[in-house]
RNA sequence: GGGCGUUUAGCUCAGUUGGUUAGAGCAUCUCCCUUACAAGGAGAGGGUCGGGGGUUCGAGUCCCUCAACGCCCACCA
């Protein structure tokens, strides 16, 4: 290699002891993971690295997907390959703000002027009765940028030490003044094409957070319910439905049956009279409603669930709202309630919760008869937040929307045919997208009533009613960004002009957190700020992430890609698997099993950690098991001692190879070269280890152990090998041994990033990260001009038979002597070989290494058929 | 209900177009301080490849079917 200096530097006692520390000072200092911004798009390979949350802490997971990625990065590199290999952090939305909340003690009030030099009350652990501070947006924000300063840097040192080749220049955060500017804009631009919309709709609305929660957002849960069987009044008599929610009949705005169910058709077009609140509503047929469930016919509310609001659209239904944004029955009956009884049951809901509701609602229903039987209880999946602990209701409310092709075909399959472009790592993972996509029931719904997130970068004009017009918004300049609509002034008004008539108000949202997420390609690269940078890294070769956000971040992304840039986000995505207990259950911290990154790195060392996470395929959920980080500690140790035990003999990289023997391993070699190669091109890094592996172990119980002798050379003593007088079979061990290392320790490189460095750095003054990538060229096993004296030119099948035959042969001298309970260096009077002639030839190639390595007296071969090998021990001195 | 994945040694997993006797590591047992490494080395035992059926000269590998486990989505009166 060039750059290699002739001097070499083994150390004596060779360690990993603070070879970590070393090293990510060494590749800081040096800038080797630095993007060259003069790369053209062809000679770069860009990662769209996942941005951790950083209010919570890196556990296993993220050592675990990082590390996958990582290698990736590693062996592009090493390929020649400018990486753009950026990190961010996630700082932004629920989270951060519930994060912060805690630690200072304080509650944010958008409505609270901004003060300067605020303190906060705490800084970590406030009291348990501590009542929160409440602050403005932008102290709030402040806070929320000091604490994620802090945790930003634990995250940064962490991921230095696991030995990601990470270009730290690019760092970016999704809450910084960038993202938002870079948020809003993309925003703007969605708005300006037609893309984003805002509108007054039913929303599924978490009633603690109080927000706005988007389809992508939700998750079932089991909970226990109870079916309750009520009676409406209707001319020919009751009509019976079932409800597991009749604290909802106040909200009630009509029946539903399927059309072809005869039992109610006759009912189809009359109306019947509700329970207790004696409301009017109208019997509809519809093809979703299900004859099989309950009494095959049921009520519509606004909203008990999405159905309701389909059917409610559908038939044009007015709405009854009953439940406010907080969960509890609303003070003001539904206009349609207008019976002195009536009134006087709702009157008697208000306030209470949805359960409290229903637990009155049931005692009325009760004692007026309208109750049929008792509720009976059952388990039926609720929607929740996924975020969140109490079920979700549906309230109307004023959204803005991205459209995402969940209200539009043509949107759909064009988003459809983006899947298919893309490649998928593993590539079942593409049905998950596919699935999601087909399943999407209306579109992206982006903003949410929180104060930590990007602000939606819009104003409205109040009218003369003194309602804002939320027809044609105020748009900021894209010079502007970023705004906060809370503080900032549409352009043509003064503050003053805040909220009164004929003047403005901002948008009180923020958006989604993945209206921002969905940008990281456009955030590390730059985007609409540096477009030359832009282009040389966009689209991007590579998104690593989970397969759980497949549907959230992967889709969000896409749609914004396609949108805005009409095109993939990135070529192909790798989906990596689950961090499993040793008991086959998903780690998570409740169970109280789960193991700090840091302390494992401290036990076992990075490289080993990293060995543990290398070894598992891709997408392939995987046990945590110390016993394999223990493996991987035990492969860098060895990597170090053959590097020591091979740097002794001083041999030479281009040095010409004429034993067969040896030969035959830098084929065998070769082929490994050839598939870790293959393997890392199809991103199955875990392929390229365990082939890396296994020639690696190989090579040392084998291929170093049969040779040794020869390299020493006749005269070299007590470890020291001899230097005048070098016979051409033993200079060629020498130089089989050093190409050897050479290439293993490059091939290693990429996994276990600090102890190859570690031993390349003995005799190299450059890192093997900077180096090239071996190929089978460099084994020599195809170039002959490097064994000039060998003819005709070893094949690779005949390689491999050699080398099995001087394995078989070895294997049973071993096992002689194991058998005996002697040492394997104890002395063999004769070995018998009866084989073939080819197999003869073999054992004749390399009769003076198995001599070396078996302390052997006399060798015999015998023709035969088949390969057999009989071993006489000398009798004991 | 729809979709996807998994099932190979006690454990964790390889096994790439079907092809010698199904492999590795860990664990277990035995032995060995041999001129790098005892944080080492040499060996041994251990599997009817989830069940059944089929294609083939030949199936862990291809087809059908069943089962268990896991995940995604939908429904949620």
């Amino acid at each position: 290699m060039s750059n290699g200096s002739p001097t070499r530097r083994v150390p004596e006692k060779p360690t990993l002891d603070g070879v970590e520390a070393r090293f990510v000072e060494r590749w800081n200092a040096d800038g080797i993971y630095t993007f060259d911004r003069t790369a053209t798009r062809d000679e770069v390979f860009a990662i769209d690295t996942p941005p951790p949350t950083v209010s919570g802490s890196l556990h296993m997971g993220h050592v675990f997907s990082y590390t996958h990625t990582d290698t990736i990065a590693r062996y592009q590199r090493m390929r020649g390959k400018d990486v753009f290999y950026p990190m961010g952090w996630d700082d932004n939305g629920l989270p951060t703000e519930r994060r912060v909340q805690n630690y200072f003690g304080v509650t944010c009030d958008p409505s609270l002027p901004y003060v300067a030099g605020f303190t906060p009350p705490f800084r970590g652990s406030p009291p348990k009765d501590h009542r929160a501070v409440p602050v403005s947006r932008p102290n709030f924000i402040e806070l929320c940028d000091e604490l994620t300063a802090q945790d930003e840097q634990v995250f940064e040192d962490l991921f230095r030490r696991l030995g990601l080749s990470v270009d730290w220049s690019l760092l970016y955060t999704t809450i910084s003044a960038h993202a938002r500017r870079t948020s809003q804009r993309a925003f703007l631009d969605n708005l300006a094409r037609g893309e984003a919309y805002t509108q007054e709709a039913p929303t599924l609305w978490d009633v603690d957070f109080g927000t706005a929660v988007a389809q992508a957002e939700l998750e079932d849960r089991e909970r226990p319910g109870a079916y309750h069987t009520v009676a409406f009044h209707g001319a020919g008599g009751e009509v019976v439905i079932e409800t597991s929610r009749p604290e909802l009949i106040p909200a009630c705005v009509g029946l539903v049956a399927h059309p072809d169910d005869a039992r109610y058709a006759p009912l189809f077009g009359t109306t019947v009279r509700s329970p207790l609140f004696d409301v009017e509503v109208g019997v509809y047929p519809h093809p979703l409603a299900q004859p099989d469930k309950g009494t095959g016919i049921a009520m519509i509310c606004t909203f008990g669930d999405l159905t309701d609001v389909v059917w409610w659209r559908e038939f044009n239904l007015p709405t009854r709202a009953i439940i406010g944004r907080d969960g509890r029955l609303l003070a003001d009956a539904p206009a349609a309630i207008v019976s002195d009884a009536g009134r006087a049951h709702y009157a008697s809901l208000v306030g209470k919760s949805a359960k409290q509701a229903q637990t009155a609602i049931v005692e009325l229903l009760r004692t007026s008869g309208d109750l049929k039987g008792e509720p009976r209880p059952i388990t039926h999946p609720v929607k929740f937040y996924e975020k969140g602990d109490r079920p979700l209701e549906i309230v109307t409310s004023r959204q803005w929307y991205i459209r995402n092709g969940g209200r539009d075909q043509t949107l759909r399959d064009a988003l459809l045919a983006r899947g298919e472009e893309m490649h998928w790592h593993p590539d079942h993972m593409k049905h998950r997208y596919a699935n999601w996509v087909q399943g999407l029931n209306g579109d992206w719904l982006v903003s949410r009533q929180r104060y930590f997130g990007v602000p939606i970068p819009v104003w409205y004009r109040v009218g003369a009613d003194g309602q804002p017009d939320y027809a044609s918004p105020l748009i900021p300049e894209h010079e502007r960004l970023p705004i906060d609509p809370s503080t900032d002034v549409p352009n043509g008004f003064n503050a003053n002009q805040r909220g009164v008539v004929g003047g403005f108000v901002g948008d009180p949202d923020v958006m989604d957190t993945w209206a921002t997420s969905s940008l990281t390609p456009q955030l590390a690269s730059n985007w609409a700020n540096d477009d030359d940078l832009f282009a040389r890294v966009f689209p991007m070769d590579m998104r690593p992430q989970g397969h759980d956000i497949i549907r959230t971040w992967l889709f969000s992304t896409m749609v914004r890609s396609h949108l805005a840039h009409g095109g993939i986000p990135w070529r192909r995505a790798t989906l990596s698997g689950w961090i499993l207990d040793p008991d086959r259950k998903k780690m998570s911290k409740s169970k109280g099993n789960v193991v700090t990154p840091i302390d494992l790195f401290d036990k076992y060392g990075s490289d080993a950690v990293r060995y543990w996470a290398a070894s598992a395929r891709p997408g392939v959920d995987t046990a945590f098991s110390e016993d394999q980080m223990k493996v991987g500690g035990k492969l860098a140790n060895k990597l170090l001692n053959v590097s020591k035990f091979v740097m002794t003999f001083g041999g030479s990289e281009s040095g010409a190879v004429t034993s067969p023997l040896d030969r035959a391993m830098l084929s065998r070699l070769s082929g490994v070269v050839a598939e870790a190669t293959l393997a890392f091109d199809d991103f199955d890094y875990a392929r390229a280890l365990e082939r890396t592996e296994s020639f690696f172990w190989w090579f040392c119980d084998d291929f170093v152990e049969l040779v040794k002798t020869r390299a020493y050379g006749t005269g070299g003593v007590d470890g020291v090998p001899a230097t005048t007088n070098v016979s051409d079979e033993s200079l060629s061990a020498r130089h089989a041994l050093t190409r050897a290392i050479s290439i293993l320790q490059r091939l290693l490189a990429p996994h276990m990033p600090f102890c190859t460095d570690e031993v390349w750095s003995w005799w190299h003054n450059t890192s093997v990260h900077g180096t090239a990538w071996p190929t089978s060229a460099d084994t020599g096993s195809e170039a002959p001009s490097l064994a000039p004296s060998l003819a005709p030119s070893l094949t690779a099948p005949a390689a491999e038979q050699l080398l099995h035959t001087v394995s078989t042969v070895l294997a049973e001298i071993r096992r002689t002597k194991t058998e005996a309970k002697v040492s394997q260096r104890a002395a063999v009077s004769q070995v018998v070989i009866t084989c073939d002639a080819s197999r003869a030839s073999e054992v004749t190639q390399a009769q003076t290494d198995l001599v070396n390595a078996g302390n052997v007296a006399e060798f015999k071969v015998v023709d035969g058929a088949t390969l057999s090998v009989n071993v006489t021990l000398a009798p004991a001195s």
